[in-house]
DNA sequence: AGTGTATCCTGCAGGC
DNA sequence: TGCCTGCAGGATACAC
């Protein structure tokens, strides 16, 4: 999916557009998008006054008057388009974008248009109540770029879990918005195997991770996040984070460090990236 | 506890 | 050109 730099890259293009508006009108194209169905969903959120428009995680977060929440995960393809000039001078959308596969689509007071289009349709909408966005914030992990996550936390989370690194960090409920393509470059950029069990790691090993998450999803915000095929922002741009990938994507190719030949392995039925001479690999079935 | 497998879908790249 | 296979930023349910 979109992972965390896209949802924050799109949360950031959106809010602007639609905060203090009103929903006036709400058209489900894609029912199958709506886990809670079209009558809850459109009863919550017809008439709502949007406040404000963040992330938590990967999922992008409508702030409603009256405390409930618009959440949306983009699963694989998701996009949010807000068609119509951008607020913001000097960032200017070429193109309006073009909603090719739209599957919810809300009219605001103002006119203006917000479209959910997703071709594969993995993705959710939902409009929580209070106490349900309470229990959905509770169950995702930490957010990595805020201050609270500090090595002594990463290192408690980390702590007897014999599960290959990669995949906790896959884990929703362990670290909130770290997906495959960021999870393979913070292991490359900490020189830690994608299959060390997440509980072997040493104290400089920990370190070096949690430096190298922040620091890659710092930097992938910065290029308004990885395009390498469907993800757009609001605006319907790419981001430009793909021409910096280190070993997403890069199997054949020399690791940027050591000139090695990046390496694929599949790992819980996905890709996993790395180098083998500056993450080596663990010992017969693990251990540091 | 943790892993492999399958599922939801569509689109596209690559091989032949 | 066209058909077929495999693969894809996610999340979850299941059997083992």
């Amino acid at each position: 999916m979109p992972e965390l730099p896209e949802a924050e890259t799109i949360a950031r293009g959106v809010h602007p557009r639609v905060a203090g508006r009103r929903v006036q009108e709400v058209q489900i194209l894609r029912p199958g998008l709506l886990p809670q169905g079209e009558r809850t969903f459109s009863t919550r959120l017809a008439g709502a006054r949007i406040l404000k428009v963040g992330r938590r995680g990967k999922n992008l977060v409508f702030r409603l008057e009256g405390g409930h929440v618009l959440l949306v995960n983009l699963g694989m393809t998701g996009r949010v388009l807000v068609p119509g000039p951008s607020p913001s001078p000097g960032n200017p959308a070429p193109h309006p974008p073009e909603a090719g596969h739209p599957g919810v689509r809300l009219r605001l007071d103002d006119g203006t248009e917000v479209v959910y289009d997703d071709a594969r349709r993995f993705g959710t909408l939902e409009v929580l109540n209070p106490g349900e966005w309470r229990a959905r914030h509770r169950a995702l992990g930490p957010e990595p770029l805020s201050p609270g996550f500090t090595a002594e936390r990463l290192t408690a989370g980390l702590a007897r879990r014999r599960s290959p690194i990669r995949s906790w960090l896959l884990d929703q409920r362990r670290i909130a918005g770290v997906g495959n393509i960021y999870a393979n470059e913070a292991l490359w950029t900490a020189r830690v195997h994608p299959l060390r069990q997440a509980g072997s790691l040493t104290g400089p090993e920990v370190a070096r991770l949690r430096r190298g998450i922040r620091s890659i999803l710092r930097r992938a915000i910065e290029a308004r996040g990885t395009t390498l095929r469907d993800y757009r922002d609001a605006d319907g741009t790419r981001g430009s984070f793909a021409a910096l990938l280190r070993v997403y994507g890069r199997e054949g190719e020399p690791c940027r460090r050591c000139g090695s030949s990046i390496e694929r392995i599949v790992l819980s039925n996905r890709s996993a990236f790395l180098c083998p001479r500056c993450q080596p690999a663990p010992r017969e079935p693990d251990a540091p």
